[in-house]
DNA sequence: CGAATTTCTTTACGCGCGTAAATTTCTGAC
DNA sequence: GTCAGAAATTTACGCGCGTAAAGAAATTCG
């Protein structure tokens, strides 16, 4: 039986362009300069427009692709981005790096994308794997506390780095994240405007250093609403957050621990677990009369609109900070020199009002 | 003031070991031969015990790790392994991949992450991109209906392919995936056990043809247990199944539209989105007396314990899927040669009893 | 139409490493 | 201690392309 692509003689068919498997090779049969090919690849528009077209008419006859290792072997400076997020399986950094890929790719970048999944071993890792493939830049979203902070600063010594979503102070070129101070603010004053002041649902070791400015500013927002803040801080590792918010508020529930009717949970996953596990108790959580609970979240989790009920939370403006990031990261790239002052920007939610408060 | 690696005179300080540039270096410095090196980097098992001493001893004084670029510009195969998928801000592709990665380093493979974001140009491009990397091998999680088969096709010809999750007849080396039969089988035997049979909630055009293959288990299992198949089948398009299942699961149960009180969602997506519309419209979900509706659906996706109430799903074996996709793409790899005959496999799933049904 | 400028071609070298062949050194068993 | 076999060294070449320099060709403009 003769496979696809074979005549039944066995000799190859030509249905699609020749293979050509060296530059040298391609430029011999388009009649173009190899230094030429060359620039024109680096840089399509750096070569006059007749020859431009000339090496894509080429390009339609032959099928050339140049060789990625022997391109980077010797440039100086490669057209890759490394994309490091700390947890991937968290659907809101697989969003952030859904929306990051095509605009890497759209600036003539290849993106790599690395997750660290919750693991500070593995965040070092990526970096050094990283570190191989000599990126132009990177953006790097940090475990937080967790991540050794020595080795990304000497990572980010190295290489541009522009860090999103959790800060480590003094690292990298830059940092974009949320206004977790406005976010917070914005619905404790909800909270605050349409019943019982919130109580703060959180963790006591949070992997991410966000939850302790959260945690802050859950503070000042109450006292400045004239409330002592009331935290229900519980324990749990890791980031199982839905897992850690179920177990911890069905204890709290069961316990009738809660000072309020009104429960602000430290991000969105850990809400959805703390719904499920009112839901679980028979407690009718909404804003509502009849109700006995009301639940925010923040983040704006991609599934808070399906929660039961629907979660009230706080919108992360994640398009200002992952545009802001990147666009960052390539004006570093271009200029060729490491910014002399790192900027810092922090960017507001937005309320998005559902049923859950 | 001075930054931390320098000391107050500007002299860099050696607190890590020297970084050595290349492989010649390094061998000079450690007093071993380049291709004696060059042999203990591609497999440090090939070199003799003592020698292999030796170079990790020299590799604690010096920090030299060998360019990427420089090692696969030459050999033959690169230890490259790409990881396609065909939706990673799908919390269940994620899982897989995060599953998938350690296997591939512990093999002294390197992982390479891409997701197609439900889009076949993309699912393309991510396979051309690859191309360029030349990996020894690759896992792919087809997008499914949508692939463009004949540039998969090409792809698998050209380089050892397994496919996983989702089969394209014919393409690539091998296919792992999940029972459908059994898996739905396994509810629907549940369901008609233990209260009313159900109906089938699915998408009329969904993107992956599981759907096709368990609207098809579906109705020979309720025709096997002596019921008329019920499909409750909606229109919607694209990868967002939740706000699918909520939208049309609303519109159905306030047109009061369900044939029994039963519903069995073709996966777990599509029942979070369906439970919010229950809750929505004031439907007391679950099974015992005073529920109107019993849900459940299929996969076990990581938040199905989470719904409101946690929902009674099929759990896929995404260990063994995983786990036999990878070690035959390794053992193709290391046989060197394609298998004559592409293996099929469908592996059990397991019955999630928990609330909703 | 000629000079100034831009672009292309020719030639040449090197990147860091894989890899082969020939030679030398080491190992382990007798 | 000897010697065969294994392992390491020496030497050398090439991978596919970046890139620099010098000269040839094409383009622009007065």
């Amino acid at each position: 039986m003769s496979s696809p692509g074979e005549a039944r003689d066995g000799t190859k068919m030509i249905t699609r362009p020749a293979k050509v498997r060296t530059m040298e090779e391609f430029a011999a049969l388009s009649g173009i300069s190899r230094p030429t090919l060359s620039k024109f690849f680096n840089d399509p528009s750096s070569v006059r427009a007749s020859t431009r077209e000339r090496v894509e008419a080429a390009l339609e006859r032959f099928d050339y692709t140049p060789n990625v290792y022997a391109i980077n072997q010797n440039r100086q400076l490669t057209r890759n981005i490394g994309i490091v997020v700390p947890y991937l399986a968290d659907p809101f950094f697989a969003e952030v790096a859904r929306n990051l890929e095509p605009l890497c790719a759209q600036a003539g970048f290849n993106p790599i994308l690395l997750s660290s999944h919750g693991d500070a071993d593995r965040e070092i890792q990526n970096l050094d794997s990283l570190r191989g493939i000599r990126p132009a830049g990177v953006l790097l979203g940090p475990l937080g506390r967790r991540s050794r902070r020595s080795d990304v600063e000497a990572f980010c010594r190295d290489i541009p780095t522009v860090l999103f979503d959790c800060d480590i102070e003094g690292v990298g070129d830059a940092y974009y994240g949320s206004n977790n101070a406005q976010t917070v603010g914005a619905v404790v004053a909800h909270l605050c405007r349409t019943g019982e002041p919130p109580a703060f649902f959180e963790m006591r070791h949070a992997p991410n250093p966000n939850a302790n400015k959260r945690h802050a500013a859950y503070e000042r927002a109450m006292r400045a609403h004239g409330h002592e803040p009331m935290f229900l801080t519980v324990e749990g590792e890791g980031w199982a957050f839905e897992e850690i918010g179920f177990n911890e508020g069905s204890r709290l529930i069961a316990a009738r621990a809660l000072p309020t009717d009104t429960v602000l949970c430290s991000n969105d996953r850990l809400a959805i677990g703390f719904l499920a596990a009112a839901y679980d108790q028979g407690l009718r959580v909404g804003s509502g009369p009849g109700h006995a609970l009301r639940v925010a979240g923040n983040d704006d989790h991609p599934y808070a609109g399906y929660t039961c009920p629907a979660l009230t939370t706080v919108s992360q403006d994640y398009d200002s900070i992952a545009g802001c990031s990147l666009e960052r990261l390539l004006s570093i790239i271009e200029s060729g020199e490491r910014p002399p002052v790192r900027e810092t920007r922090h960017f507001d939610g937005t309320l998005v009002l559902r049923k859950s408060a």
